[in-house]
DNA sequence: GTGGTCTAGACCACA
DNA sequence: GTGGTCTAGACCACG
């Protein structure tokens, strides 16, 4: 079963975004091997060129780290969870406070936004 | 003076936000006449196809609506910017909570973390 | 007439590496436009997509800059000339340092050994 | 604990380098036996092929010479230990001042820089 | 078997 | 026309 993807965005990218997104939940953990290239391509259904570029940011940005010949690595570096959370989280609230304000709202109102949202979603749960 | 863009979303997108923007803030008035396509272009420092697109994709919104021969104008149905508040507003807000959400934070974190990032930006201000 | 390539490194990576050493060189100037992916590629007489990576790269770098739709820009930036002309030779140098003293060599013979070798090409000349 | 590897170069190629490293500054005497397959895949943390790989290449630079049944020794011929310091030195140098010019700094410059550099490292230790 | 590079050829959004 | 992404398929060095 292949996960369907985005078209606004590439899939490498939406492939890295979800294996950060597994290692900061703790649903993958340090040092834990990831499935090689050929074996990820299958199981998202593209292309092992794709899953290569994939690994390639992830290593970039020391997600990952890759052992010649024996595979792809998470980071055993058990820091880079909680950096990671802490950037992406940091990152979305400003880019999001920023947003609000744009259209003209003022923080009350964001407050305001935010909280009503979450109690709704509450209800329907 | 050509406004900068960011590389990272498509400029005639940058640029229809822009104009949303300054319609949902009051900046812009119903019915209120658009540059044309050339002087906007000019203004903006871009390529003319590229407002040319700008207005169809705010066309298609229903945000702007095209005079034959005399121009692009901003709707003049009054409830639009109400609308387009409140849908813009609504449909950052899930995305930034489904966002939060997917890096495992729950409820109490996301409205503590909006909060806090609110009363910092007070501070600096 | 295309350069012929070393196997040992990947082709994208002496691309972008002979880039680097003509805008250090000033052959390159800030601003300037590079050739296309596709004329690079015919030029180099490699896959549009070698090109795509070495520009790639390049942009990671800071190198150069790309505009949409318009093609790739050596970076405006003028320190970055100086900075990159002063970080490449300060990595050869201690490179090259440490591996002469890997084979046991004092910093008296390392002085000498590099005299006498310049000495050497300058006769050939 | 086994030594850490640089992740750019093979590890077969770091391993012979260390050897001839060791032997060209006397660590290691012509005609020593060095230590089987095994053995020095278990001290060096790697795969016993990787080092099968390190003497295969060691023995094709004249290095080494294996003995049927009874092991792998240092060449017994005392000239190569000259040879290899030599012909290691000559090639470096080489490399090192062709990359410098390659940067467009003249002799003078790099006669310059590899000596600041000396100095440098001389007040750190 | 593992990752890394490269080619060939295609399609797309953008300016 | 420009860069960007993706696929299919191949070859290679490495462990």
């Amino acid at each position: 079963m292949s996960a369907e993807f985005k078209t606004s965005k590439p899939i490498y990218s939406q492939i890295a975004d979800r294996i950060i997104q597994q290692f900061v939940r703790g649903e993958l953990h340090p040092g834990e091997k990831l499935p090689s290239v050929r074996e990820m391509a299958i199981q998202s259904g593209v292309n092992p060129n794709t899953i290569q570029r994939t690994y390639g940011e992830l290593e970039r940005l020391g997600v990952v780290e890759t052992k010649r010949g024996q595979g792809t690595f998470m980071t055993e570096q058990n820091e880079m969870k909680l950096k990671l959370r802490h950037d992406i989280q940091k990152e979305m609230i400003e880019a999001f406070i920023e947003s609000m304000r744009s259209i003209g709202l003022n923080d009350h109102e964001i407050y305001e936004s935010v909280n009503q949202s979450l109690k709704r979603s509450d209800h329907e749960s």
